[in-house]
DNA sequence: AATGAATGAGGTTTCATTCAT
DNA sequence: AATGAATGAAACCTCATTCAT
């Protein structure tokens, strides 16, 4: 109570919640998927619910931080993979790493699939990675490796349907890459 | 009244309100999928919820009811463009088939995302599907319009993806179904 | 429909089916006690549910039909106890036979547990079968066997009593007519 | 505030709740037993039922709780008159103890008759309780008011009968405590 | 009179969210 | 700011009883 020492302002305890709701979160949606109850998230991140509740108003506040954080994530690693140098393949590349994360991660093969839709939530996650996409296809049909006529449209679909087959094991998710990434190449 | 026949009662009050809770949870299930509750079913059906558990006794009952009748027109509408005379493209006619049926039942794409998974439910579904899949497989790739290497585990993958890009409105699944058919044929 | 035949009139369906109901209610009564649900009945009396609530408009009124018929039984049984000349152990051998009765037949030994109370219904179940044990008890304490104080109040709770231990085979009910004789018999 | 020991919360506000809950059901199953709604229970205790569901997770949760606490208090009653000094009429006095709390309480003759019987459930209840009537019985037989060859067997079911003479008000109960004993003490 | 499908009130249980401490 | 107990609106399902045929 009276501690005369000034606390040390690098991290409250505030932040810190904040932080241990997100990563219980993060691994509880990860291995579960979102049907998930708000007192499990709240129990595992070692805070009560009311606490929760202040960091993140809504069950729906709290998925969308998660897929906000996660979805930054893949959009800075994709950043990452357009800026090297390597150009042909990048897309490639970028499918690949989209399929490893979501292959560790159900909430996120939910989040990503739902997210290449056009519904409401969302938008800019998918405007993001679609630009950085966009970049990679560009490259990819000056050096020819890409058909002429593929937009950013076709890889969004290519991206929900990667996000289907993964949360569902509906097969060979790489060898789904492969077939999609022929299927643009083709003609 | 004067029949000649003997009066055989096709059609009972009881079977056509089955038909009636069918038609409703379909119509429902087209709509918004699963997440409809029991009593809007038997609101939208004309009859009391009573009526709609004496026919089918639980929420899964009757899901599966609906999921069943439905993969089965899928399946016989498979079939019959199997059995057709046209070889070349019949995979492909199989896919937008199932395009069709899938953008227009919410529900079903859901069942069909789920059916290509490796979970336990509606596995004969997918053998069927995959079945089928599969004789007009070996047919295009004896026409060399699709590779040798390709399996039916690839078609279920497309199919599967297929389904996540018309449930998420993720752009157009017949460019959808375009791309993964340019994936399989190319090589 | 046009049967020239005129109906045998010993015995109508009408009557046929009410036994039949009685019979199967009779039989899963005696089995499972009371909870058992109309439709079963009905389903083994092999009848329909409405032709079921035709005989009896409810649920209490078919309970109270078996339990009235069973009982019926039961004081007839000791009205011929009573009238037989052996005059010593009356009592002794009504008790054993509502024992026998009680103990196969779980419907009954709740009935008979709570018709020996005071409450609204089967009052006179109670006293017909009490009026029977006063005399059997008055011939008993004629010949000494039972105390000058027992009063049938007092028979009345010990059928109670056995009724209980005999639904919840809480033991071996023929000793506990002893002990409850013995009790009776002493001073 | 200015205690010297450190505040240790006796009672914080989820236990009074507990106790409040526990208190409405004692009341409601003491006055109807045992079929009463949870929802009634709630009102009672002043609680929503997400509360009592919280302290009870089901309906027979509920029932084992009160049950149990009741039961505890009748034998920690028979305890302390088994402990007691006075040797010879301790089975009548444990008999009347147990009379006196059924007649106050509708749900614990159903439990006492229940318990008495041979399923699984209170099987440690009526173990508990017949080994103090064991000792007591011993103690009555030494004294010779009770006859050399009853069994606890035998108060098992003298007790189950008391709980149905008093559940349905069957007559005087105890008389029947009179009876039952001359009956043991006879021969 | 018989049938059994239909009814819907009523009961249990869950869980996102609120709120007193 | 943190806590977790409390809340109560749903959601599912059952079964005694009614009623159209």
């Amino acid at each position: 109570m009276s501690t005369p020492q000034p606390r040390r302002r690098t991290r409250t305890d505030a932040e810190r919640n904040r932080d241990r709701v997100l990563e219980a979160a993060r691994a509880l949606f990860a291995e579960s998927g979102h049907d998930v109850q708000m007192s499990e998230v709240a129990r595992v991140a070692g805070v009560g619910v009311g606490t929760l509740y202040r960091k993140f108003p809504t069950r729906e506040a709290l998925i969308e931080a998660i897929a906000e954080q996660r979805t930054a994530d893949i959009i800075a690693a994709a950043r990452r993979l357009a800026d090297a140098d390597d150009p042909a393949d990048g897309l490639a590349r970028l499918l690949h790493h989209v399929g490893e994360v979501l292959a560790d991660d159900r909430g996120m093969s939910e989040v990503i699939e739902k997210a290449m839709g056009s519904g409401e939530p969302r938008e800019e996650t998918r405007e993001a990675l679609l630009a950085i996409a966009g970049e990679l296809l560009d490259r990819a049909q000056a050096h020819g490796t890409v058909g002429r006529e593929v937009t950013t449209g076709d890889v969004n679909m290519v991206i929900c349907g990667l996000a289907a087959v993964i949360r569902n094991a509906a097969g060979d998710w790489r060898r789904y890459i492969e077939v999609a990434l022929d299927g643009l190449r083709s003609r």
